[in-house]
RNA sequence: CGGGGUGUAGCGCAGUUGGUAGCGCACCGCGUUUGGGACGCGGGGGUCCGCGGUUCGAGUCCGCGCACCCCGACCA
């Protein structure tokens, strides 16, 4: 399995992404292009990343259903914008049970039209709003560059679809969930976003207003981690979602639409790992703390797994993962778990049963620093608060990190150093034209406008000099 | 869709002037090992990407396909 050293990130950062996802087994490719397999462990991160969304989705009031994969392809006609942006990726279905169909149907790129179709049926009155259904879903888009988890043809995701009965609220339920997004990135995967609106170019397609959460990778590029989009009345006028007022107007509905997918698991890859693999947060990872045995004989055998024993029942209230295979040494299995990911290792040999303790390494600390002893007795607060520690230190370094790789660009010179490692904050005009240049120009793409705008006195765009409006974020992007 | 590259064992590769396929790792068995990627011995595994051609004979030469990877334009 890992027989060789991974390529470090420094010489090939995404040949370093692309072993460390097949070689941790997070997943596999498939037969058709750009396809993958997610694998177990791949999925168990995930599943323990949709537990924590979808608990933060129910408190906030949504409920999930399912909507059908096959849509009318008739549907994605009906909102201009959004035909034009998705037209060019729809994987078409045209024959169905041997018969030339009809109608071709798509496969869901995103699932506005076909919620917007059935919310019309189902919104008569003010009193049915508002809806929030959130779908767990896999979608099909048909990207011509494809990478495991960051873009491939078929994804998995969440996206929520709400409607509501005034602009504000709408604004509101945008916001609640672009923030739902920040936080569970934060707390539960140590990845620090950034939250802001997208530029009119960067936004999503049939769309009033884009937000996002950007983060940014081992390598400065940003990754556009979480999506949140205020639809105003476009689906539903296009979809005729309309319900009766207070007063017996018919009324357009105001929607909203919000996605992270399975993308997200490469966010957590190039924002924690190192060149010995994974770092994953012990609050999503699969194995938060893998149990090493070691011994040399029998008799050192049965006392050392006695103890582990003893350990492991202490232990329950975590995700422990026993590595008691005889097949390969201790040394192998270090170098295997630190690929994986894994947060704790406990190693329990002959001198820990002699002397009551177990050794403990944690993932994100290199060589001897990661090391320290713990007592067997009463070990479940002190794994508890290691833990703790791990996340903390792992948002902590991720910030740092990205806080010292966000510069200030006061000109386009500047700027264009700056994008060649990092990202700049720049003063900006406002105009798709300047945006449209510096991406030309310097590969460099807006990733977002920061809510926290400091205040605007005379400002210059960098590009072009003319009177600034906002402050953006550029910088290469994934 | 443009540019580049690669298709030979599960993975990484070698294969000479054309002569009937090999190495490392992985895998299986036995034994010795085990606190930072153990070792010995034995073993299993191949439509050489596909089709057509040249030839007594093709992994190797020629033609036509196909697939995948990397780099661009497009995107979550």
């Amino acid at each position: 399995m890992a027989e060789e050293k991974l390529t470090p990130r420094s010489e090939n950062y995404s040949e370093w992404y692309n072993q460390v996802v097949l070689r941790a087994d997070l997943a596999d490719y498939a037969p058709v292009r750009g396809c993958m397999v997610v694998k177990p462990y791949g999925w168990a991160l995930w599943e323990n990343m949709q537990k924590e969304l979808d608990r933060r989705f129910k408190e906030t009031g949504h409920v999930n259903a399912a909507f059908p994969m096959l849509i009318p392809k008739s549907f994605f006609e009906k909102e201009k914008e959004h035909v034009e942006g998705f037209a060019p990726e729809l994987a078409v279905v045209t024959i169905g049970g041997g018969q030339e169909l009809d109608e071709p149907l798509v496969i869901r790129p995103t699932s506005e039209t076909v919620i917007g179709y059935m919310y019309s049926k189902w919104i008569k009155s003010y009193r049915d709003l508002p809806v929030l259904i959130n779908q767990w879903a896999n979608v099909v888009r048909w990207e011509m560059r494809t990478k495991l988890f960051l873009r491939t043809l078929e994804f998995y995701w969440q996206e929520g679809h709400t409607a509501h009965s005034s602009a504000e609220e709408a604004q509101e339920e945008t916001i609640r969930m672009l923030n739902v997004y920040a936080d569970f990135a934060i707390k539960e995967a140590a990845v620090p976003v950034i939250r802001g609106v997208k530029s009119e170019t960067e936004k999503f397609a049939g769309a009033v207003n884009t937000y996002s959460i950007e983060a940014m990778m081992g390598d400065t590029k940003a990754l556009q981690a979480g999506t949140s989009h205020n639809l105003g009345q476009n689906f539903a006028k296009a979809f005729d979602i309309k319900y009766l007022d207070q007063n017996n107007t018919q009324q357009y509905c105001w929607t909203t639409s919000w996605g992270l997918s399975t993308r997200f698991i490469g966010a957590i890859i190039m924002t924690h790992g190192d060149d010995n693999g994974l770092i994953l947060p012990p609050r999503l990872a699969p194995y938060q703390i893998v149990i090493v045995p070691i011994y040399k004989n029998d008799t050192e055998r049965s006392s050392v797994m006695e103890a582990v024993e003893k350990v492991q029942k202490q232990l329950t209230q975590f995700r422990v993962k026993l590595d008691d295979r005889t097949e390969v040494t201790p040394g192998f299995k270090y170098n295997e778990w630190e690929l994986k990911g894994v947060p704790l290792r406990l190693e329990i040999g002959p001198k820990d049963v002699e002397k009551g303790s177990v050794m403990a390494a944690r993932r994100d600390m290199p060589g001897k620093a990661s090391k320290s002893f713990m007592l067997q007795e009463n070990l479940a607060p002190q794994v508890q608060t290691m833990l703790e520690t791990i996340q903390a230190s792992m948002l902590q370094r991720a910030t740092d990190f990205r806080d010292s790789n966000i510069h200030e660009a006061n000109s386009y010179d500047e700027l264009k150093d700056i994008i060649q490692n990092g990202w700049a904050e720049s003063w900006w005009c406002g105009s798709a034209e300047c945006e449209a240049k510096i991406k030309e120009e310097t590969k460099a793409t807006t990733r977002c406008m920061p809510f926290d705008q400091p205040q605007v006195k005379k400002e210059k765009c960098v590009y072009c000099g003319a009177e600034a409006v906002k402050k953006i974020y550029f910088s290469k992007a994934y």
